[in-house]
DNA sequence: GTCTATACCACGATAGAC
DNA sequence: GTCTATCGTGGTATAGAC
């Protein structure tokens, strides 16, 4: 009641907010550092010290910026869920909400996986955010965000459909790429090349009946089913 | 060329075989222990130290058994995946390969979500092992045994199906019910419930029409979606 | 704001008695 | 085979000069 608006202290201390230009570089230049090392080395491989080294600055500086590992951890996580979700954004917009239902989950399938490959620091830093305690921004968070678009995209896709429906087939299709396509990132490329194609096919085979039950689109839904 | 049949030693030595029952149950103790202390504190935030006093044994004992932390973390992971395995074939049993559709998937996926939620260990062992150097005996040996098994039930269902087909089936259906599980079981109990339901759903949509055009079984598969 | 040097601590692993 | 006590390493975080 006494504070106003003033930004309740969390229990872990974000990053601090550099006030210049080039401070907000050096933040970006020291999670680009730890990025690239924690992509080789792992989190707990990844020592605050080499992190300071490969950025080309100072412990001084790191924690100056970071209270502490776990808060460089956490930022480098946000950094993370932030590109996620513009890139599903990008995946399923809205106002294109009637292209043909194999081009929507190609394009979904295909820009998570290349996010997957080009980040190959998402995975030690997704594993030790969610099993520690500040788990919400990458998990709840971000699941809700990406499922939140996935379902606005199918409302204006199948505005009949009943929105308790919707909200399951948004869910269930957002955790399944993306269970999928963690599980098949740690297996050989030569498997999991026809397993994305296979993944791709499932889910059409899930949403082509919603697709046409509730007379949405001309995406041509019953087609074909393989072609070999 | 001179020694005959003498085991190579791997480059992570195992865990040394006891020679006595007294001993074999040990093993098991300070397997629990760590499981246990894992399952709450992660890989990284269980010291040995912490493992044998829970196993109520000492250092010495626990060193004696397991060359390294490493070596302990490779052992519990074998027995994580040997427990897989087992339930994974009892729940596709190749001698009950005509049992309706629905009740396979359910069968499948309810055993691995109750395995995973009685393993709370399992994914911080997971993902210790498989970002490791011994990645395979948890990623693609484990997933090949349960992929050859689903494999093989999916000959005995359908065996007009090409043996291609089969595979690619098999691995996908593995991958998504594993992935999905590791995903919801971080969401709220309240999310993974009809999280699950669905799941389910879009494996029976995924099968169905293989269940019926290789003519397999006896399983009603169009019978009716949804029943809210 | 940035740096160097270092305090402090926790952990894995071992030595050596029994 | 089992135990206690301890060593060495390496890591986070800080002190304090500039």
């Amino acid at each position: 009641m006494a504070k106003p608006a003033a930004s309740p202290p969390p229990a872990t201390p974000a990053a601090r907010a550099p006030r210049q230009d080039r401070g907000l570089q050096r933040v970006e230049l020291i999670l680009d550092a730890a990025e690239a090392l924690i992509a080789e080395f792992g989190v707990e491989g990844t020592s605050t010290n080499a992190i300071a080294e490969r950025a080309k600055t100072s412990m001084g500086s790191l924690y100056h910026f970071f209270p502490s590992k776990e808060a460089l951890i956490e930022a480098l996580a946000r950094r993370f869920a932030e590109r996620k979700r513009e890139l599903n954004a990008k995946a399923v917009p809205v106002d294109r909400a009637h292209m043909p239902l194999e081009e929507v989950i190609e394009r979904v399938v295909d820009g998570h996986a290349r996010f997957l490959a080009e980040s190959p620091a998402f995975v030690p830093i997704y594993d030790a955010v969610t099993q520690g305690r500040a788990a919400a921004c990458m998990n709840e968070e971000l699941v809700d965000a990406i499922v939140g678009q996935v379902r606005d995209f199918l409302a204006a896709r199948l505005p009949a459909m009943r929105e308790q429906d919707r909200n399951a087939a948004a869910l269930l299709s957002v955790t399944t790429v993306h269970g999928v396509l963690l599980t098949a990132m740690r297996l050989s490329p030569k498997a999991s090349g026809p397993l994305l194609r296979e993944l791709k096919r499932m889910l059409v085979a899930y949403f082509a009946p919603l697709d046409a039950g509730y007379g949405a689109t001309r995406g041509r839904v019953g087609a074909r089913q393989r072609e070999t």
